[in-house]
DNA sequence: TTCATGCTTCGATGGCGGCCGAAGCATCGA
DNA sequence: TCGATGCTTCGGCCGCCATCGAAGCATGAA
């Protein structure tokens, strides 16, 4: 069997503590050295290299050498909804019984904002995709989602950097593609559109990323920004 | 931290590959005994009851007891969507390239139409739901889905059970959830509703299973009701 | 009650793989 | 050229776990 095999290989890689840990670390689409990973896993460098010589051969990594440094990173967006996929099956209630789950206000942060490969994931990027397609910017996002002229207007106001964006692939089809959202099970704005709104929500502040976390704080520029062109009520306005 | 012990635990469970071979084999959706799922692993009785046993604490695996049967099948349409996910990780190009792929036919017949957990998956799939939401019988099914009044009526003249499916549950939201596509990667009907729809495909004989294979077949009948009903050219009517 | 079937539990075995220490390469700075 | 840093490769150790034989429980049939 095809399928049978290869699905088995993939998912031992990430069925070992260390590994996913790793992998985990580098869901927020930044590139990491392996030194800093091997800290991550709480593990040797020279363990970490062997995980991430396997990960990288096996399609999961990607890895970019600058001078005596290499950063790896996820090798792809499917890489990283395959993780989140297996993060919803390990929160499921079935696994919160057994173990005691306090949900602490950490936990809640990230749930309402935080980044997923190299976009906006969360209850607030849930609310910005739910806005945009009222509004008639994204039409279609179920079907992998399209961006319309207005919304290019729209996101170029508010200073994203939409034609970039848009030079670096063939078609606009092929930007806003749904991403099942790890705590809402709901689509948010991914792809390269994606992307260059989370970057210009850090340059403008309105964001921050935290450290040691997959949480993104938002500034209070940034929850008056968010309520004055989304009219999201992000509670610290 | 919570979530990366919980990640490398589920993801070692899938790990393995008598237990992912066992995993694919109840995609279809449907129950299987232990001794089946063993020969299908191709392992003793006793070391798949070891497997089934660890899957199912793990929240993987649900067991229903009949008689002397005991009788395994995916816990909930989450694991479904994990595996497909892990699926489309394995089936990516980096992972091509190293084994040889041929896909032939069959392949071909399993992108077209096959059963996902316990709903139609596959680009007829696909196709349906677009029909579906062109026409206005289904809302916002990037967000969850809505079934209209419209869809309910339609949904019913073509012998959809759609009542015991609405009564199944408490909200009408919920029934039309979107479920990646392994293949085609856009959002096709699942849930109550979509488990009755691909249960009324077999009552009319319009598909039937394909032994061995997830693969659905269409029939002739199939064919010209997907034309009539929802305008969609499978290529064999 | 007795036997057969389906499944589980127990115990022992064997192998795969994660881990670290030490050594071997690269790259950068002086 | 020499040392320092970042990373990889090699070798050996240890533990976990998949596997199967045999025995123990259920359920159902004779």
């Amino acid at each position: 069997m095809l399928t049978t095999t290869g699905i088995a290989e993939i998912a031992a890689l990430v069925g070992d503590p260390a590994r996913s840990a790793m992998l985990v670390a580098l869901m927020d689409g930044r590139a990491l050295t392996a030194t800093e990973l091997a800290n991550v896993a709480g593990i040797m460098p020279q363990t970490a290299s062997s995980h991430l010589g396997r990960m990288t051969v096996a399609g999961l990594l990607a890895v970019e050498r600058q001078g005596r440094h290499r950063y790896h990173r996820l090798a792809s967006s499917t890489v990283a909804t395959m993780i989140e996929g297996i993060m919803a099956v390990a929160a499921e209630p079935a696994n919160r019984t057994k173990r005691k789950v306090r949900t602490g206000p950490r936990d809640a942060a990230v749930r309402r904002a935080r980044s997923c490969y190299d976009h906006l994931a969360g209850s607030i990027a849930v609310a910005v995709a739910d806005r945009m397609g009222e509004r008639g910017y994204i039409t279609d996002l179920a079907a992998g989602g399209e961006l319309s002229a207005e919304g290019v207007v729209f996101l170029r106001s508010i200073g994203v950097d939409v034609d970039t964006a848009l030079n670096r692939t063939t078609a606009r089809k092929l930007f806003c593609r749904p991403c099942l959202d790890w705590s809402e099970r709901r689509p948010h704005i991914a792809g390269t559109i994606g992307a260059a709104l989370l970057n210009a929500c850090f340059e403008h502040d309105w964001m921050r990323r935290t450290d040691g976390s997959r949480a993104i704080s938002i500034t209070r520029t940034g929850a008056l920004a968010l309520n004055s062109n989304f009219g999201i009520k992000s509670g610290e306005e």
